[in-house]
RNA sequence: GGAGAGGUGGCCGAGUGGUUGAAGGCGCACGCUUGGAAAGCGUGUAAACGGGAAACCGUUUCGAGGGUUCGAAUCCCUCUCUCUCCGCCA
């Protein structure tokens, strides 16, 4: 969410900056509803100071009038909860804006390729898909999967399931050791004003796996992706400023509707509604995000550095970011089967624009202000398992299990 | 699931219808005091929104929302969270 006054004095800066984002800002209608509330805003103030100087005494004959004065404070303050509302409705869709080095582009074919590590392997033999290799003692089972839950779900067996186990310990285990984050086991339902915080709502929620509590008011979803949670451990508090910065990592479960890819990877395990992920979550001063996101992209480098995998860091362009990001880096691991890389991380820095909308503050010098966000996938346990099984595949349908690896897989060498 | 008790400022805690944004304390900041520190004394100490170049002014906020009243932290209703006891359960 944005600084309304900022936004208010930049009008044209920000219908700029909000189209290279692929957003039209109607600004007419922005000026409209903000001048219109806040004249609401001011009329009804003024009256509640009228009020207030009645209330103070208890003159009877002054009652009268108190109540007429009551009656039409309420009435404007009906009217301007509605203004409100009907500019909140447009302030809350409104995407982050990118800093200045981001490629300006609609979608993703502007990106920038920043640098490619490790070496493809070329392979002497007919190379197996993740799902061939999965179809070995049916140990990545589909079928199944899609009997107890649809589409888009799998059962992983014996010692794929350990893979993926030790995929997330290896993960954790340098995160907490080597990069100093603390370790979470969050909540994997949160409630709906969480989900608003970190912006899946309200622009996104078709994508959000609802849940029904009875007897309750409140929504509660099923968080798309630990993000929501960890970022949201600072939401509403004011943090004193020699705690930062603050670092989270957990592995959660991660579900998502997929709601708008109904066509698309279909087969396999590369879109799943429901997956693991390792997330990364730093809260620093504002000042601080650059510095802060070159270390998460490097704490995330780090894992695909020890296994040995092939990948790209890519700089995403404006039109293909994150809602409430500022800059993002993905990295995309070789996936051999497909020819291409995949992400398996986005790693965002979102200034102060979770912030603003979780309420999140530090006590700094100039008084409390809102502090800086950061997101990263380190990383995404499913598509790091593809790549993986694919890139380390033999010829006798064995895989290799990376060296730094092998004390999380009971010490073995390959799976048979 | 049943019964009860609660939610007040950064924290603790008074306050049961009328200048209460809110006593008192702790903490914090500044000043005095001191060789220096502690103690002591004095002063100050919320946030959001609106107006203003600023000083500053106005409105709101006592878990959230609604209601009663000329007037609500205080009374009523709904929701929410915390705690205690009982039951049930991984």
């Amino acid at each position: 969410m944005h600084n309304i006054k900022d936004l208010r004095k930049n009008l044209n800066i920000y219908k700029k900056k909000l189209s290279d984002r692929n957003f039209h800002l109607k600004t007419e209608l922005f000026k409209n509803l903000d001048d219109h509330n806040r004249k609401l805003v001011s009329e009804k103030e003024k009256l509640e100071q009228e009020k207030g100087i009645l209330s103070k005494s208890k003159d009877q004959s002054n009652f009268d009038k108190s109540k007429k004065i009551s009656e039409q404070i309420s009435k404007l303050s009906k009217e301007q909860i509605i203004s409100q509302k009907k500019l909140n409705d447009l302030l809350f869709i409104l995407p982050n804006l990118a800093q200045d080095d981001v490629p300006i582009g609609k979608d993703e074919k502007s990106n920038k390729i920043i640098k490619q590590y490790g070496k493809i392997k070329e392979f002497s033999f007919k190379l197996k898909s993740h799902t061939e290799i999965g179809l070995k003692d049916n140990n990545i089972d589909f079928e199944t999967a899609s009997k107890l839950s649809g589409s888009r779900f799998v059962i992983l067996k014996n010692k794929i399931a350990l893979l993926e186990r030790a995929l997330i310990n290896f993960m954790l285990d340098i995160h907490t050791t080597k990069f100093e984050y603390t370790e979470i086991s969050p909540p994997l339902i949160v409630n709906e004003d969480v989900m608003f915080g970190t912006g899946q709502l309200p622009k996104f929620k078709d994508d959000q796996f609802e849940i029904n509590f009875e007897n309750s008011d409140q929504r509660k979803y099923l968080i798309p992706t630990a993000e929501v949670v960890l970022t949201n451990l600072v939401r509403k508090s004011v943090i004193n400023k020699n705690l930062l910065p603050l670092r989270f990592v957990a592995s959660t479960p991660c579900f998502r509707k997929e709601a708008g890819s109904y066509g698309k990877d279909t087969k396999g395990m590369i879109r799943q509604h429901q997956f693991y992920k390792v997330e990364l979550v730093s809260i620093v001063e504002p000042k601080d995000c650059n510095k802060e996101l070159d270390r998460m992209l490097s704490c995330a480098k780090e894992i695909l550095n020890k296994l040995e995998i092939p990948y790209q860091i890519v700089l995403l362009s404006s039109g293909d970011m994150g809602f409430s990001s500022e800059k993002t880096y993905d990295i995309e691991v070789w996936i051999p089967s497909e020819n291409k890389y995949r992400e398996v991380s986005s790693c965002s820095s979102c200034g102060s624009f979770q912030a603003r909308r979780m309420g999140a503050k530090y006590k700094s010098q100039n008084g409390n202000e809102f502090l800086g966000t950061l997101n990263g996938s380190g990383l995404a346990v499913g598509r790091l398992m593809i790549s993986l099984l694919e890139n380390n595949q033999n010829k006798d349908g064995s895989i290799t299990i990376p060296n730094a690896l092998k004390k999380y897989m009971n010490n073995l060498d390959k799976i048979e």
